[in-house]
DNA sequence: ACGACCTGTCCAACCTCTGTTCAAGGTCGC
DNA sequence: GCGACCTTGAACAGAGGTTGGACAGGTCGT
């Protein structure tokens, strides 16, 4: 961790607080750990900063200060990146389970396999580790002609399955709520679902509402749950040109998102919504990022999202 | 395990209600029963903002307090009743614990009652005492225009899920194989579902291939795993005509079956197919009765179907 | 019409939470 | 060695909680 360290005032600057504040908060809720130089001074890394940002965050959604510490508390060590990761032997292994069980349309070894993994691993992990890529490797094998339509849809309703019993839940926790959806006409919702789960591991609340969604579905959803933003997925290309003009009256008055291989490489300025990431993963913790800084210009609540 | 998040303040402030009326409802009806912060201050959970709601809805509607907080009270513990009683009561409770909950975007109590049920009941029990009728109850407020697209969605999401997940195994036992998939354009999952799980419970090895199959993977999974038959479900009346040489010709070397409502009603002669009642349960019963005489007459593999 | 009850609000004395302040020192880099 | 910066520990004050009870206007049953 080469990070140039910030003692506290650098640190204070940076974040807008005072220096009594952060040892308060380090006294009481051990917010922070920073290191020591020789004489005792506290020396920050990076990562302090955006744990800071997070608190602040956190209270201008109107959670008391100590409850905010703990969910960044636990949101720092449910990312992705702190999880500890499956062993490569092990995730050699799961993935040959997937490939020769799934591809021949025998699901048991599989479920076990998964089982197992669950049982061990945190689920952050075993997605991150295992399902996406296996789903990576499926869909290559399918371009390429070494996986049949069949084994395909197999695979993806045994995996729909496993990673929608892995998100029972994930509406219930979180200060933040985002409602999830695929745009109208678009049926692949596992990348939405894998997006949906490592939302909820940020600390998000997720409403999902599947595949083929109604624009006007959507908006009436994210007003009944009132939601800080909504992530429209697409797998194909066009798919959100259909509804372009939807979309945009959306994101009028909605903070809106759009996602998935469908919108991945062009720019969805005409959609007047931030696109995200390709890959669900990095795009939960731009979302998270993005909302993070938000918290600084405008208010919490429905601030249309600018275009990235 | 929700989060606490919020003190009472900002609670009022969410629900808009004062914070001596949401003391008042937890002193005089239990409404709410907060965690406390070590001082002692009242701590609220998400799951808590919903129940304030429901509560305004039900005031909302003119019925008093003390009735309108029963309701929620009951919503809220159904899941802990850990009494069996009554089965008629319990599906009674369930039901409504899952109108209430669903349609308000909160899974969180359906998720317990669904857990709880499961623990109890036989899955098959689940399924057609809770389950399906929820779903009859659903399509009829659907259509009567009580609710929205949004609130379908979301239950549907929320309920494949759950039901993929007692799906789980499904092709491990059992004499007979059936291959199931939706037919191509169609995304009505959760009938073919409820008939995988009912086929499941009288002997059938499932195998799934979700929705909007293409006519060709269905039967490339069929031979793979030598099925005596493949099912094909449709919701939507035209989704079979589409692809009706397809099944056609399907049906020349497979044992086919068609179902759902999309084919209730009228005859299916002209798929060269045999028809399945609308009802799963009643569908899963009947096919299996029509494999038992089969398999006394002819071999037990590939034999057609007559359109009955 | 009457008392009995329901229900939202208010009060008073006290407590908790949390950002800030202070004092008496120690460290760092020039 | 100097000035800016940082350290610890304690304390403080204002916003906002806590409890238990009281109370007035509306509703209900008789």
């Amino acid at each position: 961790m080469p990070d140039p360290l910030l003692r506290i005032g650098e640190l204070a600057r940076r974040t807008d607080l005072s220096p009594d504040l952060i040892r308060a908060w380090e006294r009481r809720y051990d917010l922070l750990r920073p290191t020591r130089s020789d004489g005792g001074f506290r020396l920050y890394s990076a990562d302090d900063i955006s744990r800071l940002r997070l608190m602040q965050r956190y209270l201008a959604l109107g959670i008391p200060t100590a409850q905010a510490a703990g969910l960044v508390h636990r949101v720092q060590t449910a990312a992705f990146d702190a999880n500890p990761g499956v062993p490569p032997g092990d995730i050699r292994t799961a993935l040959r389970v997937l490939r020769e069980s799934l591809e021949n349309f025998d699901d048991a070894p599989a479920d076990r396999t998964l089982e197992r993994l669950l049982g061990v691993f945190a689920p952050g992990a075993v997605l991150r580790d295992i399902i996406l890529p296996y789903l990576r490797e499926l869909g290559e094998r399918w371009e390429c002609g070494e996986a049949t339509i069949a084994q395909e849809h197999f695979a993806s309703s045994f995996l729909e399955g496993w990673m929608l019993t892995m998100a029972r839940g994930w509406s219930r926790s979180g200060p933040y709520r985002a409602v999830l959806a695929c745009a109208p006409g678009e049926r692949h919702v596992l990348g939405l679902i894998a997006f949906g789960l490592a939302l909820r591991d940020l600390g998000w609340r997720v409403t999902y509402l599947g595949a083929d969604a109604p624009v006007r579905a959507v908006e009436y959803a994210a007003d009944a749950v009132t939601a800080h933003v909504v992530v429209l997925s697409a797998a194909l290309p066009g798919t959100f040109a259909a509804v372009s003009d939807e979309i945009r009256a959306l994101a009028r008055t909605h903070a809106v998102a759009v996602g998935g291989p469908g919108v991945a490489g062009n720019r969805s300025d005409w959609l007047a919504s931030r696109t995200l990431p390709a890959d669900p993963l990095v795009a939960a913790h731009a979302l998270t990022a993005h909302e993070h800084t938000m918290s600084q210009s405008s208010g919490p609540q429905r601030s249309p999202v600018p275009a990235s």
